[in-house]
DNA sequence: CCTCTGGCAAACAATATTGCTTACAACTCA
DNA sequence: TGAGTTGTAAGCAATATTGTTTGCCAGAGG
């Protein structure tokens, strides 16, 4: 039994009035959402179309479009910490990975903020946010460290 | 001078369609952008309202909408990461942290992965993303840990 | 009392986004 | 070669979102 006849939506439907989003919603709309599980479930485009009861080239766009808004979705949270955080380092390229912290700390205490993080806490986080950026000690590429005052990090590499 | 003469926008225009919005966009549009960092200084709506050519009133819109879009750009990511993520160990209120790693690991293994994450990873990441719900060695409320392929973590209240 | 501050509702025009279709192109694998 | 796979472009109807206005309401502080 095609999923769709149990979504008897009408053309161009994708929301459901009567609910007030009460502030639970993301981006990913339903139809986005079960492209995205069945594609993670190994099926192909055509299986879902099947499933679905629509066309292989409507998945594939649904599909896109899931991808394009989880992207948006990254961006924008960037975009927030980066005009948000009161800590920025900028970090040339050559920069020993363990001279990292003792950067972030003396601009944190230039701005007399407490961070409340831990040296390790920074090793850890950026090797985990960034591993191509780094290489054994070294850091190859100019990057930007951003810090809130929450203890948020955020790695980016310069002008981007 | 009002920033506004600098921005001499129709009535709805919040985009430029001459550029073909490449694939470098966010969720916040550039009105958006503008109450946020401002209101950040520390501005009074009334001040932005002036700066920017308009009403108080839509200053407050303005902020309240970016900040939906904060929100939604937050949930979207949740959800993709919980629908992508191969491991989830749900762990119950009065678990001690120290046991956490060996349970992450013990569902991964159970799936023959190996998470590009250590034990102190996970202790670390942990107590950041989520510090209300660690006190001490012990986790307050039920939640749900979930972890990807490429060792992202993510802490949910269970049941959200 | 008044003022400054902020949240929020309803409404509107303009623009953006979505799900969908049809059609064409490119790739891999047998 | 042919079949299975995926990307993508153009276009359409329906819905969502945005910036804006006007107006009302509430707390904080003088």
């Amino acid at each position: 039994m095609a999923l769709s006849s149990m979504n008897p939506r009408k053309y161009g439907m994708n929301r459901d009035p009567d609910e007030p989003e009460e502030g639970g919603d993301s981006l990913l709309t339903d139809r986005q959402l079960q492209v995205l599980k069945l594609r993670l479930q190994g099926r192909s485009q055509q299986e879902i179309a099947d499933l679905l009861g629509t066309t292989r080239s409507n998945v594939s766009i649904l599909e896109k479009r899931a991808h394009q808004n989880i992207g948006r979705a990254e961006r924008t949270l960037q975009q927030w910490m980066m005009i948000r955080a009161p800590v920025s380092v900028h970090v040339p390229a050559g920069t020993d990975v363990f001279d990292l912290p003792q950067m972030v700390f003396s601009v944190a205490d230039q701005k007399s903020m407490q961070l409340p993080v831990t040296a390790m806490d920074i090793l850890v986080l950026l090797r985990r946010k960034a591993p191509h950026l780094f290489r054994k000690r070294a850091i190859l590429k100019d990057v930007d460290v951003y810090v809130t005052e929450e203890g948020e990090l955020l790695v980016m590499e310069s002008g981007l």
